[in-house]
DNA sequence: CTTGACAACCTTACATCGTAAGTCTACTCT
DNA sequence: AGAGTAGACTTACGATGTAAGGTTGTCAAG
C-alpha cells in the first residue's frame, strides 16, 4: 500500500523561531546553523527560508521572542514595585537564554515584543508622574543596569561553587600570587566562601537605582 | 640585480592584535576573518597562527587590548572621583571599539590588562574604606551599569540626529500610529528634539549609583 | 665554513557555513 | 480537470577556520 502522506507538522515562522531558541539554549548561539536547525526540525536548511528571510532576521526574531517572555510592568502597585518586578523578570529571561544578550549589540531592528515592552515601561513611569525627561533618565539607567548585569552573568565562566573554585585557581595559577592582590583578596574571602552566588548582587544594585530615581523624581 | 630581501616588518602577536582591532573598528567584527586580517598585514592567513593559537584567542586578545585602554582609577582624589573618571574612560574605550561589548558574552578567559583593571578598581574601593562585601556590591553595580550602557549605545542604530529621525520613522511606519503611544511620545518630544544625544544619559545614571553607594557605605 | 635546528612564513586541502537559483509536489480554487 | 501556488527539496558557489605539511632564512654549535 502507498505510505500515508507524511504526518509532518508543517513549518511556520513561529516553529522555526522556537526551535532556534531551544537549540541556542542548549548548544550556544555559535553552534546554531541553518542546516542544524533544519535537521532539528526534520527539514532541509533551505526550507527555513520560506519562513525567515535570512539568518540575521532569524536572530532578530529570536531576540524578540526572548523579550516577549519578560513580564510587562503591572499597573496596580506603584512604580517602584512594577519596575523591580519587571527588572527581575528581564534578568530571568536573559539568564534562561544566555546567548540573547550577546546578540543585542549586532541587532539593530527591534521586533514588536521589544517595542511593546519598552512602551509599557515608559508608560508605567509616565503614569507614576515621571516627566518625559525623567522617564528617559530612569529608563536608560534601569535598562543599562539590567543588560549589563545579564552580560556579566552570561560571561561568567562558572555556575556552581565547584566550577568557581576551579576557574579561580586556573586564572591565578597563570600569574605570580601577588600580581593582583585585591582581586585575590576579594576572590578568596568573598567569592570562594560557601553560599556565594553572584546572582544575589542583582537586587543590591537594582535598589540603589530605584531609590536614587525616587529621590531624583521628588527633587525635579 | 637581485631585489633586496623584502623589507617586510616581521609579524608579532602585538602587531596582529593591533591590526585586528583596527580592522574591527573599521569594518565591524563580523567582517574580520583570518584571511582578510592576513591581507591587511601583507601575509597569508595561516601565518597568523604562529602568533595566536586560534581565532578565539585572537578575540580574547582584542578584548584585553581594549581593557588596556581604560584609565585605571587614580589614587589621590577620593573614591567617587576615581570611580567616575574610570567609568567615563571605560565608556569611551567601549565606544571607540563598539564590537568589544558584544564579544564579552562569549569570552570566558580574561587577559592580564582586564585583571589588572579589576584589581585596581577593587583596590581603590578598599583603600577608601569599603568592606570586602561593599566593594563587591559597588563593583558589580558600577560595572553592570557601564557595560549595559555601552551595550545600548553600541546597539543604537543611529549616531547623528538625521539618522535618528530616519530610523524612528522607519520603525513607526511599520505599525499603526497609536500602537506604542508612550514610546512615540518619548521619541517625538524628547529623542527627536534638537540637541538630543543619548550619550548624555550616561552621567545621570552613573551619579545615581555613585550617590547610592556613598549612602550605602555610610550606613553599613 | 658547514651543518642542522628552529622559527616564521606559505601552500594545499577539507569540512562547514549562508544562501542564490531552480525544481518538484501536493494543496486549493476555480 | 486544470491552473496556480506555497512550501518543501536539490544543487552549487564562495567564504570561513584551521589541520597538515612544505619552504626558507637565521643563527649557534661543530
Amino acid at each position: 500500500m502507498a505510505p500515508p502522506t507524511k504526518p509532518r507538522i508543517p513549518l511556520s515562522r513561529e516553529r522555526v523561531l522556537r526551535s532556534a531558541v531551544a537549540f541556542a539554549d542548549q548548544g550556544g548561539i555559535a553552534s546554531l546553523s541553518m542546516r542544524k536547525l533544519g535537521d532539528a526540525l526534520g527539514v532541509e536548511a533551505m526550507s527555513l527560508y520560506n519562513h525567515v528571510a535570512n539568518k540575521s532576521e532569524l536572530l532578530d526574531g529570536m531576540v524578540d521572542l526572548v523579550f516577549s517572555e519578560i513580564d510587562l510592568p503591572l499597573g496596580g502597585a506603584g512604580w517602584k514595585t512594577a519596575m523591580r518586578q519587571r527588572a527581575v523578570s528581564a534578568r530571568q529571561a536573559l539568564l534562561r537564554h544566555r546567548w540573547a544578550i550577546g546578540l543585542m549589540e549586532s541587532r539593530a531592528s527591534p521586533g514588536p515584543a521589544t517595542l511593546r515592552h519598552h512602551d509599557a515601561v515608559i508608560g508605567s513611569l509616565r503614569h507614576a508622574g515621571f516627566s518625559i525627561e525623567m522617564a528617559a533618565h530612569a529608563y536608560s539607567a534601569l535598562d543599562s543596569y539590567i543588560y549589563g548585569f545579564a552580560l556579566q552573568e552570561a560571561s561568567l565562566p562558572f555556575d556552581t561553587a565547584a566550577e568557581t573554585a576551579e576557574v579561580a585557581e586556573m586564572i591565578f595559577n597563570q600569574f605570580p600570587a601577588d600580581e593582583y592582590p585585591h582581586l585575590t583578596e576579594l576572590t578568596v574571602e568573598h567569592v570562594l566562601q560557601p553560599g556565594y552566588d553572584y546572582g544575589n548582587e542583582f537586587e543590591f544594585g537594582l535598589d540603589l537605582i530605584l531609590d536614587g530615581l525616587e529621590r531624583a523624581r521628588n527633587t525635579t
